[in-house]
RNA sequence: GGCCGGGUGGCAGAGUGGUCAUGUAGGGGACUGCAAAUCCCCGUACAGCGGUUCGAUUCCGCUCUCGGCCUCCA
């Protein structure tokens, strides 16, 4: 089956053809480390991780990258308010992003390169597009000659001359053309900076990722990812970066962008305080269930986050565990069932693979058959293993309960008195019980095999 | 102002030129000591106006409207 991937090079679905199967390259615009990561920093990790996933029953190998932007004026800004030096900012940060994002179910990549241990690659960089007349040094800065390339704004639909024209902020006097851009600038004493052939400064935005997919994937890679706000000018300066220094090789082949995260229906900032770290989420909700959110909706649509949204969620979830349960007894080798796979292969249609998840559980739930029950389950398994869900065991989701809640082993005493009294048909002592444990958040189930309990999500 | 992308049932959210999304909420039924869970059934959703077509929610145009980017941003 062909996998259909929406470029934004060309704005279709186009089949995904790498330049070399048996070596993928992906790679996606990490965070700049000076905060701790917002849910709307997720939402790429988790819908590329989908990707990741994917590529990897198809392909041999997949070599996935994504950075840590650990050199930027937010960062200064964050140090000098708290009064440590960068590195404490930016370490930190590093940590904390990579324990939330793994909290998600994120899988571990190989490669996060940070722009700090790749200064001479930038440098080198810089160099040779300033040997190819791409770049010019002016008052220790170096910029880029936009145009000097007749293409530049491909990708986002800008003409040079449009951009100039909406220009909203006042140029400055080095720049030989208005839509010039910072490839290398002057450090202060006070901020970090490194020694160059234009004096000591540090890299402009966008050639981190440049210099990094050279050093790590090569000039030309098969999928680039990031958010939609980064496809101007982000990726169009990346795109001229790399193609002017490689005498026109294109930088990557797909282009994948992930819409914007919205809470509640408004643009999430910190002035509204709406603004939702991953951190505060996860103390608020299972990582499985942020998760289920994120990919509820296709990745390219805006998301709204919204509360009803992630106890929907929860209660999905909570289906799907219920019916794992049933079968907790029966092992079987996951496998990834064709309409999950069909889904996800067609621009990695999200919403369509939950539903076909959907759809597998309403037959695992129908069925008695021993050889239909091992079948589904393992399909189940096989498109959470896709997902990134339902990788635990169903009691440990369904009795996942706070501090201050009853103890397993409280409940389950309740329960054996419970049973007794059904037993000696005193329904008024069972009912009692019940309603006891239901107001501490316990649900009961009385089946044939005896009684389950969960917690209420 | 420029460049993009949307407007689908109470809500969330896929999709399609002509019988079905799916989930959730709601109504009914089966099962249950009663519940819970589960299963079954139900409600004539495609912003508006034109156009193309035998037929459009799906294609085209216009209008209205929402959002993203153009400035740090995933």
């Amino acid at each position: 089956m062909d996998l259909l991937l929406h470029n934004s090079l060309t704005r279709h679905k186009e089949v995904f053809t790498p330049a070399d199967p048996a070596r993928v390259t992906l790679y996606v615009c990490g965070p700049t480390v000076y905060d701790r990561a917002h849910i709307g920093n997720a939402r790429p990790a988790v819908v590329f991780d989908v990707l990741y996933r994917l590529l990897q029953t198809r392909y041999p190998q997949v070599i996935y990258a994504s950075n840590f932007t650990d050199v930027d004026d937010k960062i200064n800004a964050a140090a000098a308010a708290r009064g440590v030096p960068i590195g404490v900012v930016t370490a930190e940060t590093e940590k904390f992003y990579r324990e939330d994002i793994a909290a998600l179910g994120v899988l571990p990549l190989a490669l996060q390169p940070r722009v700090t241990d790749h200064i001479p690659e930038i440098i080198a960089f810089i160099e040779t597009l300033i040997a190819q007349g791409h770049a010019y040094a002016a008052d220790g800065h170096v910029l880029f000659d936009v145009p000097s390339m007749p293409t530049y704004g491909r990708l986002s639909g800008h003409s040079r001359d449009e951009l100039i024209a909406g220009a909203r902020v006042d140029v400055a006097p080095y720049k030989r053309d208005p839509a010039d851009f910072v490839l290398w600038k002057p450090s202060t004493p006070d901020l970090p900076g490194w020694d160059s052939p234009w004096g000591r400064g540090r890299p402009g935005w966008h050639i981190e990722c440049s210099a990094m997919i050279k050093a790590h994937l090569g000039e030309t890679i098969d999928i680039h990812g990031g958010g939609s706000d980064l496809i101007f000018p982000h990726h169009d300066n990346e795109i001229a970066q790399s193609t002017c220094a490689h005498h026109g090789a294109p930088l990557a082949h797909y282009w994948l962008h992930n819409g914007m995260l919205r809470v509640e229906g408004e643009k999430m900032s910190k002035s509204l305080g709406n603004f939702f770290t991953v951190r505060d989420l996860l103390h608020r909700a299972p990582a499985e269930a942020l998760r289920v959110v994120l990919l509820s909706a296709h990745y390219r649509q805006p998301l709204d986050w919204t509360e009803k949204g992630l106890q929907e969620a929860i209660g999905a979830l909570d289906r799907f565990y219920l019916a794992l349960r049933r079968v907790a007894d029966i092992m079987v080798d996951p496998q990834e069932p064709k309409t999950v796979v069909a889904a996800l292969c067609d621009d990695l249609n999200t919403p369509l693979a939950l539903a076909a998840l959907h759809a597998l559980v309403t037959e695992i739930n129908k069925t008695e058959k021993f050889e239909e029950l091992v079948t589904l389950k393992a399909e189940i398994l096989g498109a959470g293993h896709l997902l990134g869900l339902l990788q635990q065991n169903p009691e440990a989701w369904l009795q996942q309960g706070g501090v201050n809640d009853l103890s397993a082993d409280a409940i389950e005493a309740k329960l054996a008195d419970r049973i007794a009294a059904r037993k000696a048909r005193d329904f008024a002592t069972a009912d009692r019980i019940r309603d006891d444990l239901i107001a501490a958040g316990i649900i009961l189930e009385d089946g044939i095999g005896g009684t389950e309990w969960r917690r209420k999500g």
